[in-house]
DNA sequence: GTCTATAAGGTGATAGAC
DNA sequence: GTCTATCACCTTATAGAC
């Protein structure tokens, strides 16, 4: 993996994403340094600022990216005028994108304290759109009389904070399947905002 | 609050975890040096090894201080033999016992990685406990009948995400008082696991 | 118990050779 | 595009004066 020269734009940008993804998820942004970062990929330190202006900026671009790619992917789910399916879809849809991105998971909803604030401000802004997109679900919900929730935003909060909790136990490896978890969390989601 | 020369040891040792734990929660344990901390008590950096052995057992300490008293706290409520009240009780002393602790609940879910080995398994020991108690009140609702929960374990995770999810957007000030979001809570728990 | 001084080493970021 | 070398500074922890 080590090299004393060459030429590497092409892959080297990637994998100085992947391996600060990988570091800092594991070990924390504050706690992983470049040099870290650059042994993982296999270049020096000072190569990495070919790629990023600053440690900051990987970490912002990361966790942008994320939140960007989960709204990119929810906004490809086909539109159900139904609240009830719209919130079975909202709830399979979380747990199946969460489950394969530990990582970024992990790290958006840990290191949101080491953005500075401008790009705190972006991100949060982005978490604020995805939040709201499940509050208007449950708001559409009280409105057809389908669910009972007196404060759909906070509704979606307790919800949210739900699932994304699966992250934190589930492993492919393990007893259930994710089908399995997606039948017992969707049970439990579906009664909990009920009429 | 600067001072030169002295001898505190009974007021200095509290003021140290005090300083550490809003600055761990702030910035992150990684991100806070040893200096900081001192800065924060008045003293300087090398008085700290008066009542910390090194900087990991500060974090330790305050982790397994927290986990201990949630247990304490938890062992002293009054033992209810029906299921359903007793979920309700965990419930409301869950929502309770973590709103007043914002600091101590958010460095013992963010820093778990930045414990050594060891006392990682100290402090993951503990909160099976703390899950395990909420876990078997779910199975004796499934066994009396009240509730309908095919994952006992699972279940508990999900209430108990739900649950500490309040901590990242409740604020004493804001518009909803704690007992409210207690009735809102209490409502989606009672019905996600409800036969 | 707290201070100052120091050891030993790590930090982010940059300059200039190749 | 990557390297080596470096700047200026910060880090945890300890030793010994007071």
């Amino acid at each position: 993996m080590a090299r004393t020269q060459g030429s590497h734009s092409d892959i080297t940008g990637p994998r100085v994403r992947e391996a600060a993804l990988t570091l800092f998820a594991r070990h924390g942004y504050a706690a992983v340094s470049m040099r870290q970062i650059a042994g993982e990929v296999g270049v020096q330190a000072g190569a990495l600022y070919n790629y990023t202006p600053d440690k900051q900026s990987l970490l912002f671009d990361l966790m942008k990216g994320h939140m960007d790619e989960l709204l990119a992917a929810w906004a490809t789910q086909p539109k159900t005028s139904n609240p009830l399916a719209a919130l079975e879809q909202f709830t399979r849809f979380h747990i199946r994108f969460h489950s394969k991105r530990p990582e970024a998971v992990f790290i958006s909803y840990m290191e949101l304290r080491n953005l500075s604030p401008g790009n705190f401000t972006v991100v949060e802004k982005l978490r604020r759109t995805y939040e709201d997109a499940l509050a208007d679900i449950l708001r559409a919900g009280v409105a057809n009389g389908a669910f009972n929730v007196p404060e759909p935003k906070v509704a979606a909060m307790a919800v949210i904070a739900m699932l994304t909790g699966v992250n934190t136990w589930y492993r492919e490896a393990g007893r259930l399947s994710l089908s399995e978890v997606e039948e017992i969390y969707w049970a439990m989601v579906r009664k909990s905002v009920t009429a």
